[in-house]
DNA sequence: TGGCCTCTGTACGTTAGCGTACTTATGGCA
DNA sequence: TGCCATAAGTACGCTAACGTACAGAGGCCA
């Protein structure tokens, strides 16, 4: 079964950039197809291409013991790649195309040289590494603490954001693997999802039936990712020093009074 | 009982810099205590000062559900408030002073200001960013898979690092929290460590008898952080793009067969 | 049409860790 | 000296997820 998907052939973080500089950029990218199962870079190994996802989607792999444990994914909202901003050119995660479509491909020299060229580039690639950085810590609490029924519609969610369809092909087995559980685990909460009609799949076709309804199976790490990115990155090309400062309403004080409180009783 | 430490009043990040750079950090820096307890940031708020630990230490705390889950410890390795060089100034943790000690000052301002001038330490502060990174994501592995009485021995050994001292001051309670567990997860496997004469405590006291063998009761993630901070900074002033490439000798291909057959093989 | 491979459902027993509650030690302090 | 708060040990049933194994079901191709 073919799905349809309405691929907008753009990335969000280009997008950001003033005329001038995205030309810049495009005229060094080319344009090329990712496929599903390609892995794009190998942790330890070198970085050859910065990736610029227009239609695919990637998953971020850390190797662990002899497996995998996915901790993000990058569609068209972001950037593979992102750490040679930080001046190491090894990749600190295996790179797994998870969703077939297109992408803009750069290769790590031209790339270096055009970040040193452009400001704003640089500004907007700094904020996206942050904003990664955030949703690696979330991922790694919600794998830690989650269910997997929980962790699995976050999943499906995060998937159909940036598949930008309703329909993912994937099969259980490899959903396992990406969640770090067993197969069984995933076959039981994907049936459960099926069961509450929010979603409805077989042979490895997921529909997504109900967005809202699976948003609220899943846990909150699902919005914690997307408010994160909106905070940091939704109005990019303000200063964010000194603007972004109080967003979520934090306490007024620092001392060690809460955590503190508590903490500091049992010290 | 009041343990005597071997404290190096020196930070590895700041001796990494050269005389002219160093002098001119060390000037707008104030020298200070880090109480044990004490929140110096919370996650979304405004980072007012940055932190070279010399002596104490400190905890970075990823906000989960109405608690945390401790996904960092920074000592005299290392800085506090890293993420400032990406432009945005609200954590992205709870940083809590975990071991009593001193470390150095400085404002936000100052720093971003000198930031600009010294291009020495934006280098160094930027790898120290990718270690970070890395750690991160090796705690997430970690915390996912690995065994309490595993990660309970690879967090005496990153503290004893970090407290440079064989004494760690910490309760029972106050491990289950940092680990992500319950009181009575943390005494079992405490006591297992104490019973193979490992290690030896009594109420809130923690000796470590034996490093080595601590090391291989351990997962592989303390060893894992070590080789990673010394590869990438073990030798700061070198240039790093193009220069670690292939490290773990990765494999030379990169098709999509390979990882199919490879998934699937383990799956 | 039959065979086969892949995907999914189900069914064991096993285990690490959970929540809770109660007991026993220990050290500081009145 | 005795009290008391805190630290650590123990016990109980419970649950999510584990490893494994096998059975049905769907699609593909000979």
């Amino acid at each position: 079964m073919a799905f349809t998907q309405a691929v907008p052939a753009t990335n969000r973080l280009l997008d950001a950039l003033h005329h001038k500089d995205r030309e810049q950029l495009l005229t060094n990218c080319e344009h090329m197809e990712l496929n599903i199962g390609e892995v794009l870079y190998r942790a330890g190994a070198a970085i050859p291409h910065v990736y610029f996802p227009t239609g695919g989607f990637i998953s971020l792999l850390a190797p662990v013991d002899s497996s995998n444990l996915e901790l993000g994914l990058v569609g068209n909202e972001g950037v593979l790649g992102i750490t040679l901003i930080l001046g190491v050119d090894s990749a600190p995660f295996t790179a797994l195309v998870q969703g077939t479509g297109t992408a803009l491909r750069i290769t790590t020299a031209s790339f270096l040289h055009i970040l040193e060229q452009s400001a704003e580039l640089h500004q907007v690639l700094k904020r996206y590494l942050y904003v990664s950085m955030s949703q690696l810590a979330q991922s790694a609490a919600c794998t830690r603490f989650h269910l997997v029924e929980g962790r699995l519609a976050r999943w499906l969610l995060m998937t159909k954001d940036r598949a930008h369809s309703d329909h993912i092909h994937i099969t259980h087995v490899f959903l396992a693997y990406m969640l770090g559980v067993r197969r069984v685990g995933v076959t039981k909460a994907a049936n459960s999802l099926q069961q509450q009609k929010l979603i409805s799949y077989q042979r490895g076709d997921i529909t997504i039936l109900d967005h809202d309804g699976l948003e609220a199976a899943s846990c909150g790490c699902y919005q914690a990712d997307k408010e994160i990115y909106e905070r940091i990155l939704g109005r990019v090309g303000q200063p964010s020093v000194g603007a972004m400062t109080g967003f979520r309403t934090p306490p007024p004080l620092q001392t060690s009074r809460e955590v503190g409180d508590w903490l500091l009783r049992r010290l």
